[in-house]
DNA sequence: ATGGATGCAAAATTTTTGCAGCTCC
DNA sequence: GGAGCTGCAAAAATTTTGCATCCAT
């Protein structure tokens, strides 16, 4: 499940050009370790764990910033609060378990063909786009 | 594009033992009326054209109620705003058109089946889903 | 009559920003 | 040296809430 075998997003981050400070380095250190999707307090969170007094608001200039150059993706699920994640080399789309507040990632290429197919009739071109399927667990008979 | 031969709101919230106050009326009206996915400030704007002095906490409140009970449904796309619309018959997805912000819906019976599909692979069972699909109008070429 | 709804203002939450100082390149 | 980044605190933006009053049922 865990990312293995990946250039680092500090390694990215300097490829684009993006100043490597201390502050950022943790905080793409945490990014980087993260399986989940958390939100911004979260973060600061486990950044502050590891290295306490950097400010939310950095975090939130970083994740901004990042984010404009595609390196992590930001999410809004229902609960209305931003959330990220690295950005994954192919895309996918997310189980939200219901019961227990789980973010799982799924793929399918034929659901994104037919998006495809889809958009194309309507006269659009797909961008980006979102699936997410709000669940839990089925119950055995 | 517009609804036509169908309960009203306002019928709906009276068979769901809502009180039907003048604000309601009002709000329910404009949401009736509304083809597209307004966030609350929007909502508030319409709604105070046809009847000043209605507070925008009581819009809050009142689509807090409605979604409660499912009579409308609460979208959350990208801009970070709750954004409204009555409850559909039928599930819908959406095209979002990112250079217009125009929102249109469409279904593919398909791509519900196809989740379906995956979701009892994972062991899940659907409870809702949020199809978004972000877009430019086609370039011809 | 009475429980639910409203207006208003204050609070809570989440995110952005102005500015002075600091630091990476 | 200078552009870019940071901390801090204040502001902005969005949503909720406490409370006194009002009104639909």
């Amino acid at each position: 499940m865990t990312k293995a075998n990946h250039e680092s997003l500090l390694d990215i981050c300097r490829r684009h050009g993006l100043r490597i400070t201390g502050q950022r380095r943790v905080i793409l250190e945490v990014l980087d370790a993260s399986g989940d999707h958390p939100d911004v307090e979260e973060l600061h969170r486990r950044v502050a764990a590891i290295e306490p007094g950097i400010n939310i608001a950095t975090v939130y200039r970083t994740m901004n910033k990042l984010a404009e150059k595609g390196l992590i993706e930001r999410h809004m699920f229902e609960d209305g609060r931003l959330r990220y994640e690295p950005a994954p080399e192919q895309h996918h789309d997310h189980f939200i378990n219901l019961e227990t507040g789980e973010v799982v990632e799924f793929r399918s290429d034929e659901i994104e063909r037919l998006q495809e197919e889809i958009a194309r009739k309507h006269g659009f071109e797909i961008v980006s786009h979102k699936l997410e399927l709000y669940v839990r667990a089925r119950k055995p008979r």
